[in-house]
DNA sequence: CAAATATATGAGCATTGCTCAGAAACGAAA
DNA sequence: TTTCGTTTCTGAGCAATGCTCATATATTTG
């Protein structure tokens, strides 16, 4: 625990010094070593702060899941609308605009994330409004309503993600939040 | 290139020390020298058939994916009938159940050709195979065709990758081959 | 000011991916 | 069978990386 204001700065400079390589050099160039050469203290200063090399990433992701969680409700609170596909619409842009700004970082963090097996912390959220999504719209609680939520939350998700790892040019055309919305709408009519 | 029979021999032993170590130990116990130990050859003759250690998850992943078309092929083969329901659900079967029961060697694998952006190679075959079936059943060569196929076989393969990578219970269940089956019929259906 | 606490240092250890100089096994011609 | 070029195999060891620990410095507290 960190108690000097001091201690915060330097957990914050290593964090940006890890965002500013991966987003340069990639993850093969994301090395504890060079991290903390470039946040310009020792590596065992580094330690200091984060358990091993991947609680670097994992506290990128959580800041980069909790922005995003942030924008979604902050964009649905806007919305008054009764209809659902408008709904639907606005978590779908807002997930495919989420990965904004710092792509090859973003890229690299997920990268990591996924290859480390952590990826069901940072979809659980997803999947649970997805869950309060399909209960209410299709009304199901029954048999097979867990996969029915998963199903939905993964394959969005997936669609979204090989688009942005493939660098797919049509990632932020309306054509394809056209085709997501559809096929949400499209599976929770469907019964 | 090799020319006795002995070099196959060697290759073979090597890929299939590779995936007893995936599926036993996981991919952290994944190192060059334990293969080469487990294959019962010098860490050199591990390094005179495949150029780096990514190169040994990558032709796991060739065989696998060569032998899951194969598969589906021949699924489809058999299958004479008219309504495209069923032959949707041969090929999601056929998907789930890929990789002979090597779970853990198919995370890993998946893990591995994901962390290093390679998924394309392997997902273009599913991409074309569902172009085809979208201009067939929705007969749509039109503006968006190309979205709706990526849509299409990412959102399933995504499920499904996500599924095996949590480790969800439902993986092979009845009740989430349905509903796969249930997300792409009624895309396919959506107009 | 002194003691206690919090933060920072960096040499160096263990492990891993991979190289390379040479040895062993093999095949075919003599 | 012997010889000799080719193919295959060997494993000590190098460079790079994740991480530890004994020690030093800075800050707060009494």
């Amino acid at each position: 625990m960190p108690r000097q204001a001091r201690a915060q700065a330097t957990r914050a400079a290593i964090l940006e010094a890890a965002a500013q390589i991966l987003e340069r050099d990639g993850l093969a160039a994301f090395t504890t070593n060079a991290v903390a050469a470039r946040a310009g203290v020792s590596i065992g200063t580094l330690y200091q702060y984060f358990d091993d090399k991947d609680a670097i990433l994992l506290a990128i992701a959580r800041q980069e899941s909790a922005s995003v969680a942030a924008l979604v409700v902050q964009a649905l609170d806007g919305d008054t609308s009764v209809d659902s596909a408008p709904r639907i619409r606005i978590v779908i842009h807002t997930l495919i605009h989420a990965f904004g700004g710092r792509q090859r970082a973003r890229k690299a963090v997920v990268q990591a994330v996924f290859a480390r097996g952590l990826a069901e912390e940072f979809l659980a959220p997803v999947t649970r409004f997805t869950a309060m999504l399909a209960d209410r719209l299709a009304g199901g609680h029954g048999a097979g309503s867990r996969e029915r939520a998963f199903v939905l939350s993964r394959s969005v998700m997936g669609a979204i993600r090989a688009a942005v790892f493939e660098e797919q040019p049509f990632l932020k055309a309306r054509s394809f939040e056209d085709e997501l919305v559809r096929l949400v709408v499209a599976y929770l009519a469907a019964r």
